[in-house]
DNA sequence: TGCGCCTCAGTGACATTGTCACCAACGACC
DNA sequence: GGTCGTTGGTGACAATGTCACTGAGGCGCA
């Protein structure tokens, strides 16, 4: 579900953005000439906190380029990521949704460079009455997340935190299985202790399955890796 | 699930039950006139399941009178209580959300006899798209739950099980203090394991907080279970 | 009444996970 | 070299989850 290519060639105007979301190429011609009318391409650095208590956003974002993590910060100071908006989806749901109630935990950060069209509020609001095609699509999303929030939970409550590490391992990883992280960072990815993280990677390396240096870990054998996540989760 | 009765308490013409929604109060004479004109009242008994695996609704509920317990049921077996829906409440989420991704585990369970308004799928496409109060409606439940669902994560992930018991007794009991449940299915309320509901529920007992027969908790001590709650939550 | 059967709750042993305090290794910087 | 913050390792302990088993209560029925 990422871009990679295509964006670069996308500023021109060969390809209007609204090409790169499944969902909305298939909005009507005069639908589309709205929004890219009515909207701007906003970027922002790395590490910027898009939204968060007592900063809500003013626009609907699409993701062209980078990738948003939503975590969610307990008042006991521990913190669990929720989920990742990545190049081609939406934010459909938090902007909607930190409208309506403001007494919310959960913060947006950029996690890496990002690029995203912004859509206001009202054109939103238009566009959702005007066209079928644009309710779909942010129904769609909306589905989508609280099927996944479902999921999250029954993971959280239910999975066993050996599989949730090897799971976020190979989602993390690149093509070479490197990750470049910390203990601490993954123990945030799962929403549990840095001590958990460690034993549990001391153990994996223990197998053969992942190696370890200072902020990286490099999963060796994969295989090992999807059965334990496989077979158990 | 056919419309018909439920003339019986709905009675007469002085309040359509359009003005039972506070959301919903506010729409224009056209659109509550379609909104009632197109859908139909069900009653459905205690203990049906409304949705679930390979269980879709079609329609959108409106909650006129009964509550519908929504969880989620893990494949190792063991379940969860994701939220309720009250008289008074719409199941917005649950159909859109079906809609679209069929590969979910949730399941709606009517826990009393519940009276409810059906909205036809394509009805409520119509008024999403002709009334922005309708709009409203829609996005402030859909917002609703999403925090929710992510104050849920958080209680999973990070609150001890004694304060979300707790919580739990004092959200179930009725005005005298009484809950008629039994461990088992507190332990559902909760994702975790009957033995640690008994477990916690006998300290609540040592400590005076509540009394136990089979069946049943009485909440003795109101006061020190709030405290329990507020301190540590 | 006594019997069988089911649900409900209690218990102890153990595994997993969370918490806390502390320490050691590493790298950046002066 | 020396200092300092970050990163990761360790052990003790608490909280929670898992498992196997026990017994108490309720209910139908001969």
């Amino acid at each position: 579900m990422r871009g990679g290519c295509g964006v670069r060639a996308m500023t021109g105007r060969e390809t209007p953005w609204v090409e790169r979301f499944p969902g909305l190429s298939r909005l009507a011609q005069e639908t589309k000439d709205l929004l890219l009318s009515k909207s701007s391409i906003v970027e922002v650095p790395s590490g910027t906190v898009i939204f968060g208590p007592g900063k809500s956003p003013e626009n609907m974002l699409f993701l062209l380029e980078g990738t948003v993590r939503v975590q969610q910060v307990s008042d006991t100071g521990r913190e669990i990521v929720l989920y990742r908006i990545h190049s081609g989806e939406s934010c459909v749901l938090t902007t909607a949704c930190l409208l309506a109630y403001e007494d919310y935990a959960a913060e947006g950060i950029a996690e890496t460079a990002v690029r995203a069209v912004a859509v206001p509020r009202k054109v939103f609001d238009d566009l959702v009455g005007q066209s079928k095609a644009f309710r779909d699509f942010v129904f769609a999303a909306f589905s989508k997340r609280i099927t996944d929030l479902f999921l999250m939970v029954d993971e959280v409550a239910f999975q066993r935190m050996d599989v949730r590490l090897g799971q976020r391992l190979l989602a993390l990883a690149d093509a070479a299985g490197a990750i470049a992280t910390t203990h601490q960072k993954l123990s945030i990815e799962l929403g549990t202790a840095r001590e958990v993280v460690s034993r549990q990677l001391q153990e994996f390396q223990r197998r053969g399955w992942v190696q370890q240096s200072r902020g990286k870990v490099r999963i060796c054998d994969r295989r090992a890796l999807e059965n334990l996540v496989e077979h158990h989760g």
